[in-house]
DNA sequence: TTCTTACATTGTAATCGTTATAAACAGTGT
DNA sequence: ACACTGTTTATAACGATTACAATGTAAGAA
């Protein structure tokens, strides 16, 4: 199934006239099987050892590519650095505040808040973003014991 | 009104014990008076005629400060600096993907998405963010003359 | 009041993620 | 083979934010 999704992304990028190179094909494969949402130097450092040349430039440089080709969004997560995420189904995510896990979760699209927010505003709305912050199970267990 | 706001926000950091210093009580109500989203810089630079001798630091210090105390929320927009926002009622922010200009608009709360999201992932909900992104009046207008 | 202590500010250096740049390197079409 | 265009690499630069050490300042105890 991954599989399905690795070629449909390809596809895509190959429409467009991006040229499939095989640092290109390395990091689209490691964001798919990635069940975790790497940062630029998450898959740098995974790719090293079958690309011990590359550069960190490259990663981010594909990284914007796939990300103004739709395959990709980026998550602006407080200070650190950000985080990608291979774009499926609609989903958004929710964050540990303590340990920074990010666990995706399932919601029908929020299209009535687009539109009233269009409404109001006179925008032209292209997409939204939401994130849920809390704690999850693990911490909230960690703390609970530490008491 | 915003008197009280201001008033209201310097007796929250009271009776958390944060000393109320000048530079504090300067940042807090060009906060509260400003209609934008300001960066640390822009706060900065505001107050930089009535502190000559106050440090960025100091800006980016009670921000924090501020953050803690739930009077201030931080809004990471895309690489370029954080943009911070006066706590007042419940608003969500639509934001121009061309020039950047953020603009409020109310919407009763997002309970339901909260109460599923912990549901289906076991966390602990604390809070979310929404944010949606378009384009506004004056850009596109700006881009059907330029066709 | 004066001393002490804890918190604040200042100035600057350092950090870290990200981008710019220039040179070397493919592929593709002629 | 040749020119062209897009890609990678390596490194320098940038810019936002933070750490740190020194100085300043407010509040409470003696």
């Amino acid at each position: 199934m991954s599989e399905v999704q690795l070629k449909d992304a390809l596809d895509a990028l190959k429409s467009t006239g991006v040229r499939i190179t095989p640092q290109r094909h390395a990091i689209l494969e490691y964001m798919i099987h990635s069940t975790t949402h790497p940062t630029a130097d998450d898959i740098y450092r995974a790719l090293e050892k079958t690309f011990p040349n590359m550069s960190v430039a490259t990663v981010y440089n594909n990284l914007r590519v796939f990300r103004k080709a739709g395959l990709v969004k980026e998550l602006t997560y407080g200070d650190s650095s950000s985080r990608f995420d291979f774009v499926t189904h609609d989903h958004y995510h929710i964050i540990c505040n303590d340990c920074g896990k990010i666990v995706d979760f399932h919601y029908p699209g929020l299209d009535e808040v687009e539109h009233l927010a269009s409404h109001v505003t006179g925008f032209q709305v292209d997409y939204h973003r939401l994130e849920i912050y809390g704690t999850c199970q693990g911490c909230l267990s960690k703390t609970a014991k530490a008491q």
